[in-house]
DNA sequence: ACGAGATACATCGTATCACGAGGTATCTCG
DNA sequence: CGAGATACCTCGTGATACGATGTATCTCGT
């Protein structure tokens, strides 16, 4: 898969891994990888950047020995994911310009102010 | 809109902008931009890429006392296409993941491994 | 005739970002 | 006791989108 795709989708699918319950960074690898490929390195920076931009709060407790750190997603994480459900509309419109025309070539009316007459050589 | 979502996008939306015919960066962007902003270094920069990648090929010809360079896909630039549609199928399942129990909470049998023992605080 | 805006190309520097490589430490289980 | 899972982290690198900037010609209104 184009790493360039799932750009975009990596901030948005960690708040949603978080939405409906606290979790933590190695649970929201486990949660996300059926779906989606991504390292812990990629993991750790994304949440840095939430974090920065109080999408999700943080606090560190203990678990069974260990520490761990929790994550919470906040109303502006909330926000973000609906940001995201309207700018996937785009999405599916270029997606739409892209494979407009791949499978059969209907040639309709061409009323475009920028017309084609390109010279073939 | 996000910049971060654009990206993989990016590439193969130009090739699908000559996939039926022919074309110049101007008329490239004209025809992108009611779907998709993309600047001029943007462009230039994509089609570079795409030339050395060989999914397209490039000519200069003489256009109105201007020189044009004329951009035709390749077979291995339709090629990208096609791979792009079979990566879109992933994308859609990402895109659920994102949006899924965001509207009704369907609480299902929860039978995951890693299942949540979380402690809230 | 002149200037503004469109047409058409290009380069450079910067900021963002995903990720591999590497590190630390504890727990579990054979 | 050692391997693998759990759980966190940092650093360097390469890819890349884009603003800023530059060059040159054509078109069209006044």
């Amino acid at each position: 898969m184009d790493i360039q795709l799932k750009r975009g989708l990596l901030d948005v699918c960690v708040l949603a891994a978080i939405r409906n319950e606290d979790s933590y960074g190695y649970k929201i690898i486990k949660d996300i990888s059926p779906y989606l490929e991504m390292s812990e390195s990629t993991l750790y920076t994304i949440l840095k950047r939430l974090e920065a931009g109080k999408l999700l709060i943080v606090w560190t407790a203990e678990h069974g020995g260990r520490l761990r750190k929790y994550y919470r997603i906040t109303p502006g994480g909330i926000d973000r994911i609906e940001e995201f459900k309207d700018d996937w509309k785009e999405i599916e419109a270029i997606y739409r310009f892209i494979t407009r025309d791949t499978q059969k070539l209907t040639v309709g009316s061409d009323d475009e102010e920028l017309s084609t007459n390109m010279e073939r050589q």
